[in-house]
This record gives structure tokens, C-alpha cells and sequence, in this order.
DNA sequence: GTCTATAGGCAGATAGAC
DNA sequence: GTCTATCTGCCTATAGAC
């Protein structure tokens, strides 16, 4: 059951890009680790992680099995990479988007619509972030938790921007945001590339959606 | 990484419980299957299906790992017997659910909030049934996917009801009901017992946003 | 830093006795 | 219908040469 369409190195590239001079980023990769990287995420994509072979992914980048104990300790550490870095960019492109919105209503809408396009385009990586994180250690998963902590309170602090202005009504700013990424978020689960739905549509149709959740009812 | 607490067999069996006499349904299971059933949802929520091993499956229904195969041909018809029953065990939740409501609001309110909480409570069988899916040969996932697209109508039928009494207004009637489907699927996803968060505030909270979600402004 | 070779173990599924 | 025993193959990770 091979994934339809392979991941591309644009498109992952685009996810797990080493963060810039960002504090708090991982360290650079070379340009090998960045290969098997790539390679991984195209076989736990395709397969889930506890049914990809190392000889898979090595074979992916071009090394022996062995190979890819060089860069990486294990095969669980190849996952806590690309979910480390998925989440980092996710939470950037998060922030970013927010940054320069004239009031609550844009921010909102351009977050939920660039985090739910963000899950169609990537939404192989998603699924893989989002879908194999009970198979990183105790350690890692709590690192991962750290970063998941962050997204939300992007969404919050815009929820509770909007009740201050007088733009949204809302009764549990934490549980609303957490349904606004959780709609986000499921759209890696059901999108298949070339149906009913383009990425760019999701973007526009979610952003009203999150919108109209917390609008306020004029009476 | 075992499963904080493993399924009870209540809890599954309310999920995966034969469906009576209606027409279309799978057929009934001896009490050895059903019990293979059980601990392979067990299994499964603990370990994901690859990872999961037929000796552990047959170790917890107290069986060789040869007597599992006299009541399933393989490890993924297990998994297709659990997809299946669970989709349809939601569905027919869903269905009772939106009959017998005044109106198209209360339905709604009804429908998803039930579906959200069902999520919490067997946010195990929920994983399994969401997660695994690709693990499942592609004439089970074909399926599988006519029992989701079953669930898919309950929820726009109920829209388009709503929208011809005035109650709601919805733009795009389809991508809405998915929307308000992934908020409660993703339930599964996050769902941690004794967290903040109950099943029954969760039915409560996600009803309202449901609402909130569809209804009309009044200008 | 990459390779070949392999250790050491476990997987899914089956054969045949009872 | 369930068991014991086993086939056949693949797994992650490592040792040691280059």
C-alpha cells in the first residue's frame, strides 16, 4: 500500500527547514542526515513508523542500513526529528501569520485557513507528526508536547485579543481553541491530493468557518 | 508504552456490539471471536497495528497464537472487524441521535455532541478505527469509506434541514458537516481520561460550538 | 563515513496431533 | 477447535574492514 504520491524534497523541505537563527531551534543537519531525513519521512509516510524498515529507509537515501547509524542513534530518533521540526515550522508559520493583522478577525482567519492549508499540502508529514507521536520515548514526546503547548496559545492569545476588542464571543477560549486546530489538524487525516478539494479552497472555507465560531451574535 | 488504562471489555463491547437485527449488518460472532476481538482493540490501542503481534493478540484472549486463525484469516480482517462494527455501532448512534429532536438545532446539538463524547469514551476504539485505516486491504477500506460517507450524510442532512427552516445558514453544506465531524473525531486524538476535560462536558461544549458554527446572524 | 557481513531475535502464518 | 512445533523470512542494530 504505497503512498500515492511520493513525497517530493520540496515538499518536506519546506516543513523540517532548518530554523534560521531562531534561539530555541535545533542544531543544522548535513546535508546526508537531511537526505535520510527525507527518505524517512517518504517511507513513514507511506507506511507508518513501526512498519518501515531501517533497510527501507536507508535504501530510500542511498546507504547501506548501517549507513544511517551515523547520523541517527535509532530509528525512533529519525521520527523525533521530523516531529520536532514539523512542529517548529508549524508554530512559526503560526506566529508569522498572525503578525501585522489589522484586528482579531484577520489573525484568525489567516491562521486557521494557513494551518489548515499548511495540513493539506503537508499532510503527509502531518500525519506522521500528528499520528505517530505514541511511538516517540517518554522524553521525546514531552519535548513535542512543549512545542503542541505553543501552537495553542497562538490560537488563544488571538481568541482572547478578539473578546477584548468586541469581535468575538466565547465562552472557553481554551476549548475553542483547541476545536479550531482540531479542525485544522483533521484535514492531514481526509485530504487526498486532486479531490473535490484545493488546498487554497480548505485555506479560504476553514478561515470563515473559525471566523463565524466566534463572531459575535448581534442582537 | 502500554496503554494508561487498557480498555475494559464494557467499553468496547459497547462500541463493537453486534447491531441486533438490522438488515446490512455483519453477522453475529462466537464468544471466542468476540473475545479475540476484545483483545486485539486492546492490543491494537496499546501498540497501533503493526506493531502489535499475533502472539500478543492470542496471549490476551488466552489462546495460541495458532487458534486465533481458526476464527480470523488474518491480522488485518481483525482489524476490518473492529473498522467495521465501530463505524457502524457511530452511524447508528448518530441516526438515533438526530431522531425524534423538535428541530433542526436540538439535532444538531444532539448529533455532534454525542459523537464528540463517544469519541472520549472510546477514544481507544476511536484511534484504531481512525488511525489504522490504512493498514486495511483496499477492499475493506472501500468499505469502510461507505459506512464514513453514511456518517458524512447523518450530519448534512441534518444541516439542510436546518437550513430550509431558517435556522442555520451554511455556505458550503458538505465541507461544513467534515468540519464539524473533524472536531469531534479529533477527540479520539487528544482525548486523555482524567484530564480537564470529561466525556460529558465535552458533549456539552462541542454541541454549543456546533451551534454556534451553523446558526443565523441576526442583523 | 561508508561499506559487507552478521548477530540475535521475533514476525505472520501453517502442519499435523489430539 | 485448540494445541505444540516449526517453517520461512525479515527485523534492528552492531562489528570490523577500508
Amino acid at each position: 500500500m504505497p503512498s500515492p504520491t511520493p513525497l517530493t524534497e520540496t515538499d518536506v523541505l519546506a516543513a523540517i527547514a532548518p530554523e534560521g537563527g531562531r534561539p530555541g531551534g535545533g542544531a543544522d543537519a548535513s546535508d546526508t542526515a537531511v537526505r535520510i531525513m527525507l527518505a524517512a519521512a517518504d517511507a513513514f509516510a507511506a507506511n507508518g513508523f513501526p512498519a518501515t524498515t531501517t533497510r527501507d529507509i536507508a535504501s530510500r537515501a542511498g546507504l547501506s542500513p548501517a549507513g544511517v547509524y551515523v547520523h541517527f542513534a535509532s530509528k525512533e530518533v529519525l521520527l523525533f526529528e521530523l516531529s520536532r521540526r514539523g512542529h517548529a515550522r508549524a508554530r512559526d508559520l503560526l506566529v508569522e501569520a498572525a503578525r501585522d493583522t489589522p484586528d482579531a478577525t484577520t489573525a484568525l482567519r489567516a491562521i486557521v485557513g494557513g494551518f489548515s492549508r499548511w495540513h493539506a499540502e503537508h499532510h503527509q508529514l502531518g500525519r506522521i507528526v500528528q499520528f505517530e507521536f505514541r511511538h516517540l520515548s517518554d522524553e521525546h514526546q514531552a519535548e513535542v508536547l512543549g512545542l503542541r503547548k505553543e501552537i495553542d496559545q497562538v490560537v488563544a492569545d488571538v481568541l482572547r485579543a478578539g473578546v477584548a476588542a468586541g469581535e468575538f464571543e466565547v465562552d472557553d477560549v481554551r476549548t475553542t481553541a483547541l476545536a479550531l486546530l482540531s479542525m485544522a489538524i483533521d484535514v492531514a487525516r481526509w485530504y487526498v491530493p486532486g479531490g473535490r478539494r484545493t488546498p487554497e479552497a480548505i485555506e479560504t472555507t476553514y478561515g470563515e468557518l473559525a471566523v463565524r465560531l466566534v463572531r459575535r451574535s448581534v442582537r
